[in-house]
DNA sequence: CACTTGTATATACATATGTATATATTTAAT
DNA sequence: ATTAAATATATACATATGTATATACAAGTG
């Protein structure tokens, strides 16, 4: 069967995940995604669409390994099509691993500025912000791992695509908590580094959090609040 | 040459490197390794090194790629061995890297025991142990790019030998902030938070850095300084 | 010296991967 | 209904990988 093979012997055998398990499919990122430059109406309608890709990679990433690691033809196989279809969609897995982190980074600001709305009634930014964060690991596993990891690991491109997205979350944060202090009639020395700061830790925090069970998950989170609170008290300006 | 191949046309071509690059020796670690646990007298002397196994390994990991990216025989070729040759040394690459991640925590703490020394005479301790962390990631590239980022990615080994070293790191760390915080007649809230919290900040400082060229450099670590200056105002006790 | 033992290499092979080429299938427009 | 275009699959192949097996080599022992 290796020699003079007249068929692979692996062909039928590809695609063999037609149910791929897609059970964290995110309805909440239908408000920036409506792009689609190519537009070509004639022929046979894609029965794989990218989000199955999407979904089948995150899959795959969700047992803890990284993007380096995957095959196409394991995608491929994960997603159920043959591995040729694969290039209809992407390139490469460059191109794929650098779209999902784009739509990862999507699905993460949804999360924290729903965080910002319940925080409206009741506890404080911080607190729901980084208790939201905890809680949305269970669903959004996938696309936290993928920024959390992605961003150290990784070729030059995929860091570049997740330093995008923290600048973003960075940037709403600054806002945030300048606005925050404003309202308790303080000022934040360093705002931009605070913003930074926080940030990094809680970045740290979810990559921590996500490889431990659920219910060891809110004393690391817990710790977080406090780190932000050191960090929010000593930027205070006298 | 493909099929029915009487030698597979690619042995020769294996070794390749005999000169591996093995410009990041670091004598200043020859205080603990002292273990070699298997003596084997009789028989042929071992010609290849552990070493030149870490420094070919490091060597692959310094352009940007993770550990779970190489391959057996992509690091005997780097080391300038037979692949088989590797399974004398390791078991697997597993075995290395968990090797290697504690190699490089006795590194880097080397490192950061050095910049305390430096501080007695002048500067601050955050001051000069940001600085000479970013120094030093000339010489230990490989090896805090190995902490920084398999920390996030790998397997669940990788991890845990690298959460070791971390918490290593700050247990020394923790006893320097005390201290010195008690000599200036302070005491801090939370010196384990605190703690924690820098070894974060630095550590990203670090993996950040480290794509970076040098002149850059610098400014990342100015940041950092003033962070965690603001971590250790906010956590003093008024 | 021969002999044993730990070590390094060479050859081999099953299996996996990325991708080229050809072919089939499905849809939209004519 | 015919056609053309877009898409999915099948087959094929060069190349890479991990590892089994066999063989050659160097040092220490007797």
């Amino acid at each position: 069967m290796n020699c003079l093979d007249v068929f692979d012997g692996r062909a039928m055998f590809e695609r063999m995940n037609p149910i791929s398990t897609s059970l964290q499919h995110h309805e909440s990122v239908s408000e920036l995604d409506a792009q689609k430059p190519t537009i070509r109406s004639p022929g046979r309608k894609a029965s794989i669409t990218q989000e199955e890709l999407f979904d089948a990679t995150l899959n795959l990433l969700r047992s803890g390994r990284s993007i380096a690691s995957l095959s196409l033809r394991e995608i491929a196989r994960e997603a159920g099509i043959a591995p040729n279809s694969f290039y209809r969609h992407f390139r490469d897995i460059d191109e794929l691993a650098i779209a999902l982190i784009g739509r990862s980074g999507q699905v993460l600001r949804q999360i924290i500025r729903q965080a910002r709305l319940e925080a409206q009634k009741g506890k404080s930014v911080v607190q729901s912000s980084v208790d939201i964060f905890v809680h949305e690991l269970d669903t959004d596993e996938g696309n936290l791992r993928l920024l959390l990891r992605e961003g150290y690991t990784g070729s030059v491109s995929y860091r570049q695509a997740v330093e995008q997205q923290l600048r973003d979350f960075e940037q709403e944060l600054q806002e945030d908590i300048v606005r925050l202090e404003k309202h308790h009639d303080n000022t934040l020395k360093y705002p931009d580094l605070v913003a930074k700061a926080i940030t990094q830790l809680v970045f740290n925090m979810g990559a921590k959090v996500v490889e431990l069970p659920p219910e060891e998950r809110q004393a690391i989170a817990d710790q977080t609040v406090i780190m932000i609170r050191i960090l929010l008290i000593g930027a205070r300006k006298v």
